[in-house]
DNA sequence: GATGAATGAGTATTCATTCAT
DNA sequence: AATGAATGAATACTCATTCAT
């Protein structure tokens, strides 16, 4: 019986390759991963396959690390607008606490390494935040649209008020109620509000 | 007095560049630009000092060739909400057309070879959209937004329509209006809602 | 733990540089060196970094293996004038018996590529020799000037009795001897035939 | 009937080589030293078939330089160690009056592009100063040697006082004595002198 | 399993030389 | 002849992956 493969040797490796990919982009070289994890280069490879495996698996941990922070401690009992602002709020406090993580998952989504097995076990990893979204939207003008499309175009805002937060962290507070402002008009526009009052 | 440079084997390398990055990435070789170009790969080097600087003029001349095609045949005279149709239409069609140059355009997007430059350049480059969408913003819920923050929000409201609309050609109607209706509530619905009660 | 690097192939790596050089020059291809080693050109880099490196290491190995050629079975209780008389002889036998190294030696010799690191290094490797002529030029005509001077002057006697010797290998007696009289009457003949007349 | 070609042309060619093979090394590329002289790259092979045969040319132009230089003013009924010494003196203020000749000379001396032709040359344009030389020896410790032999080894020896001097230019005087009297010693040995006198 | 040496395919860029203008 | 664009062979170095220890 071998030494068995340690969880600790894969969590570092897959930190160390966040913190790489964030600051040097995905060309980053999987020797400096492996240097930046204090394990050896050929160990990487016992953890990871590829290094193209690494990157797929390193996306689905993000992607899970940040839906698991969007929902934690959602008020389920609120109603559906401000569950989705303090999913909303999460999401941007998420961003702004960890921006190693935000920067590499955001290199990784453009990455052509990803798999379309990646893709969808990202999208059902997202089912949480789907559910809440199709609340949101119900009555609304995006009732009839494919929920897919609908997340698209929220996940959209979402991102570009991140990098203008990251951008400009002064701002943070204005631009993430305008942010969200905008998020919930798509979803749930105000003359339906209105209406709905 | 002796051979000029050709204008001609300058864009065969441009349009080039753009097939075979949309088909392979960034990280496609000079050495295959250049034959798809028809000329040697020294040439290439003629024509562009670096691969880099291929890059950065490639994209000047996409987002360039992006923001025409949105503003062409614009009806000065019809009412702003008509007039972000027309461009919004007008760009829908330029990413259906010439995916490629979409394809292109979207890599070269998150380039890290991208110089503060030519984002400046590029943004300098888009004023026009930006004043149509200033006037469109005009006394809605994004009145008082800083106009660049604006301009991302709607820009990634385009790419996600563009991006689903490309993955499911059939709805491209559909998808179509219901990203042009969720743009415009993000920039002007409340407040007509709110009249319109 | 992992396969160790290997000193001889390091040294096949030397020893073919010093080959490939000899007869191509400096500007030989370092897969050309890698393959005569016998060795991938990818392992080139894992013993020398760069190909600059491998320059400047193989020209304090050749110098060394020059100076205690020079130094070997060195005579310490004869008089200096033999002492010289022995290490002037060891210098040519080296230089024609190992010709390839002789001329590897030359080209890099001047060598852009050396370091002053290199130079200082290779200076003191020297000290043995320069000790000697210390000794063979007190009291003569060069007593008074800089020894770093003097080491030039007769190191360039030497080197062009060598060219001489190599080109016409008949004459090895002849330049020899003509060579190293030349070398004593600029360290020491003036005062001694002034007192001998 | 064509443009002739220009003695001007192509005597910037090699002024624009010598300076720049005394900055940059004989791996200068020929589009420098064109652009130095004021010339097209394309021009510089009107005048000079390949870049081995301007740098044989290149040589053969500083040697006869510098032999001229050597020669001049020779006081010709002066005693031979006198008219040695005018050599000697001329040649070293030719050496630091023209750095870059001399450099770029250097530098041209250890090429493997030189031909034996060029090697012939250059030894048939030194006739002047062999004669001197053959003087000088006459009656000396290198009577006997070749001729071709002994200027070697005088050349050597100058060639280091030269080196040193430029290295130090403060102790000009100090190295030209101490070089000269090393040469002398070299060819007409004190003893013999002293006798002779 | 852990290590790091070994491998060799892959790539941007340079440069002497040729050639169209 | 003069020019500078066109060419393509040449080359140092990188890096994912394999493998001996």
């Amino acid at each position: 019986m071998s030494r068995p493969r340690s969880q600790e040797r894969r969590s570092a490796i897959i930190s160390a390759a966040t913190r790489v990919i964030a600051a040097r982009g995905l060309a980053a070289p999987t020797a400096t991963i492996a240097k930046e994890a204090g394990v050896s280069n050929g160990s990487l490879f016992v953890y990871f396959e590829t290094k193209s495996k690494l990157l797929n698996e390193l996306y689905l941990e993000l992607k899970a690390d940040m839906g698991a922070a969007a929902l934690d401690r959602l008020p389920s009992d609120a109603d559906i607008r401000n569950q989705l602002h303090h999913v909303w709020t999460n999401w941007l406090r998420w961003a702004t606490s960890f921006p190693e993580k935000r920067r590499a998952l955001a290199q990784l989504s453009v990455s052509e390494d990803l798999t379309a097995e990646t893709h969808q076990l990202s999208a059902d990893g997202m089912a949480g935040l789907a559910e809440i979204l199709r609340r949101a939207r119900a009555d609304g003008p995006m009732a009839d649209e494919p929920l897919g499309f609908v997340l698209q175009l929220v996940t959209a805002l979402a991102e570009s008020t991140i990098d203008a937060v990251l951008r400009e962290p002064a701002n943070l507070d204005s631009h993430s109620r305008a942010g969200f402002g905008a998020m919930w008009r798509v979803l749930a526009s105000a003359d339906v509000a209105v209406i709905n009052v």
